[in-house]
DNA sequence: GTAATCGCCGTACCTATGTACGGAATCAAG
DNA sequence: CTTGATTCCGTACATAGGTACGGCGATTAC
């Protein structure tokens, strides 16, 4: 019972592709290949996929998840400031949307206070 | 001094080839062309890429924002409608982060407590 | 009138993260 | 041994929103 790469995908829930492609990220090895005939995957890199799988879960990036899987093992500082880094992005693109939030639900507010339904309050704020 | 592409892209703040690739998604008009030289951009068509540019700010795409500007004089109630579904899509966005934004926070609290560098609690959670 | 600048047009390229396709090779089942 | 399913590989395509390029024509400055 050989671990092949449909194997492989569909145990992770991704596509074959996607396994594909991440080899030639070179974020997993390309499986030494027997002389002839299909690629068996060890568990290690079936593990590195799922590493892969987290790490963008937590928002990072495949080029950010690189740095994170060559940082294995370097300190445990290293890895901190790649996260605080993450961290302040996150926070930076949720001001962001805070304030698109704000702005959308002040021009929704308008529109509720509109009686004539043939002008709009938000086309017209949008207008130079 | 007529109103020249360069002119206007850079009255506007924009790149030149933006201007031409709105007019390829059909988002402006192309400004008919004098029998030969070159186009002349009426006003209406700068207040245009205003009205795209201010619609960008507020998160929306550019599909959006033909659908928008096709609403111009449209009843209200249909430009609310896209501005709702807008504003629900950017609530589900920062719902996303913040959960995120607890995850990576749990993450560095944990570092923090961490007293040996060599081993690293984000890459031993990322890890099977 | 000639040089330097500007615009036009089609097309290619960019980032990021995959997906899809087609033909050849290989494997598994019967 | 044949048939059907898998895999391999390179390459193209997808999305979104642009950006860049190159050759040629138009225009403007002097």
């Amino acid at each position: 019972m050989t671990n092949t790469i449909s194997k492989v995908a569909s145990e992770l829930g991704i596509n074959i592709e996607t396994v594909r492609f991440y080899e030639r990220r070179g974020l997993i090895d390309q499986p030494i290949k027997p002389e002839v005939g299909y690629r068996h995957y060890p568990d290690d890199t079936v593990n590195r996929i799922r590493f892969i799988k987290r790490s963008q879960e937590l928002g990072f990036a495949l080029d950010e998840i690189a740095n994170l899987l060559s940082l294995n093992d370097k300190p445990c500082s290293q890895v901190q400031e790649l996260a605080e880094q993450k961290l302040s992005a996150v926070k930076e693109k949720m001001a962001d949307l805070q304030r698109l939030e704000k702005a959308l639900n002040g021009l929704l507010v308008q529109c509720d206070n509109n009686e004539d339904d043939n002008r709009c309050p938000i086309i017209e704020s949008l207008q130079p």
